[in-house]
DNA sequence: AATACCTCCAACCGCCCGTGG
DNA sequence: CCCACGGGCGGTTGGAGGTAT
């Protein structure tokens, strides 16, 4: 028995929205605010729509402010060192980009960062063919063994099976999200254990100062996990080694010489065994070179952006979630302040 | 020109969490 | 403490439009 659902389905108009619909609902809440009460608001309105079809409407499109598509370069950046920092946590993430919604970031990541990202791992390791061998003649011997379940590794089948890393919340390994995560995340663990980001050949600056746009981070508050759920939530539960640090920090971009996919490269030669999760990347590379891949696909490249944020990690996705979402409460309520 | 395939995104679905009774 | 409810979130889907064959 499953709980009741939030309105009468039966009677509940769904699919896209209608010009009059919109402005409806735009004029009430704009006059009225929500009411704290989007179930009931429909109703109240003469709409047709399920509650929650009306605040994701508002949300996500007629609120005020909304900017749909033309991500800048900056906003490539923080989504992406957001998601190394606290994953697919869109609503998070869209805390920290005035203007853009948790639905546009998430489908832009789906879209084109995720691509990009592939791309660019593909670019470099395209580039880098012949200065790791044992990688080629990894790729070599997984190419005789495509195979139809991409969930199997196609490469270093003659392997043993590395001992799976203790992460406490292991997700399945061969998930896009979770793989593309890990590898980040991954990647992201190169700041030494007294809590200072790895300054060598990493030259962290800030490609802007976030800060100044929106308070992003709580940069005093402890990060201490009290939950299961925020167990799960807690990058360090992840890469349990990781510290991470801070204070007068915010987000920080990784430039320097050395791009973080080369050195990605050069991991996965010394220390394949590392890089579990990965794997789908090479899957991906193959796929995407086959002749059925399309010239779109086959032009995206991370190289199109200059570089890939990678900052110290947002360590306190508590204080951040809690900051995001009263930033954003707060954003609606000076415009529309609901009566509660 | 027709068809197949791909990309993108608005919207939906279902689960989880917080809150109030 | 328990339960019901609404809000919020992330994942997924359907379809429109674009591109390739």
């Amino acid at each position: 028995m499953g709980r009741a659902p939030c309105c009468d389905k039966a009677n509940v108009k769904k699919g896209p929205w209608s010009p009059e619909e919109d402005a409806k609902l735009k004029s009430y809440i704009e006059q009225h605010g929500t009411g704290g009460n989007w179930i009931a608001l429909p109703q109240k309105i003469g709409l047709k729509r399920c509650g929650k079809s009306c605040r994701l409407r508002w949300l996500n499109y007629l609120r005020p402010n909304i900017r749909h598509g033309g991500f800048s370069e900056e906003e490539d950046n923080i989504i992406c060192s957001l998601y190394i920092s606290i994953g697919s946590r869109w609503s998070v993430i869209a805390a920290q980009l005035p203007g853009r919604t948790d639905n546009d970031i998430k489908n832009y990541w789906n879209t084109r960062l995720k691509k990009k990202l592939l791309g660019k791992q593909r670019k470099e390791q395209q580039a880098r063919r012949g200065s790791c061998p044992k990688q080629e003649m990894k790729r070599a011997s997984g190419n005789a063994m495509v195979s139809d379940n991409e969930n199997l590794n196609p490469y270093w089948p003659e392997l043993p099976v590395p001992a799976p890393i203790p992460y406490p919340n292991e997700e399945p390994r061969f998930n896009d999200h979770s793989s593309i995560r890990r590898l980040l995340i991954r990647l992201g663990g190169r700041f030494s254990d007294d809590g200072q980001p790895l300054q060598n050949g990493t030259n962290l600056q800030l490609p802007i100062d976030i800060s100044s746009v929106q308070q992003p981070f709580d940069h005093s508050v402890n990060f201490l996990s009290s939950s299961p759920m925020n167990a799960l939530n807690n990058p360090r539960s992840e890469f349990p080694n990781a510290e991470y640090n801070m204070e007068g920090g915010g987000l920080h971009m990784l430039q320097g010489q050395n791009s973080f996919l080369a050195e990605l490269e050069e991991m996965a030669c010394s220390n394949p065994q590392r890089l579990d999760g990965l794997e789908f990347l090479y899957a991906q590379d193959m796929a995407n070179n086959k002749p059925g891949s399309t010239a779109y696909e086959q032009s995206l490249s991370w190289g199109e952006t200059s570089s890939l944020v990678y900052p110290p990690v947002a360590s306190n996705y508590e204080g951040l979630q809690q900051q995001g979402v009263t930033q954003e409460h707060d954003f609606d309520e000076l415009r529309y302040p609901t009566p509660r």
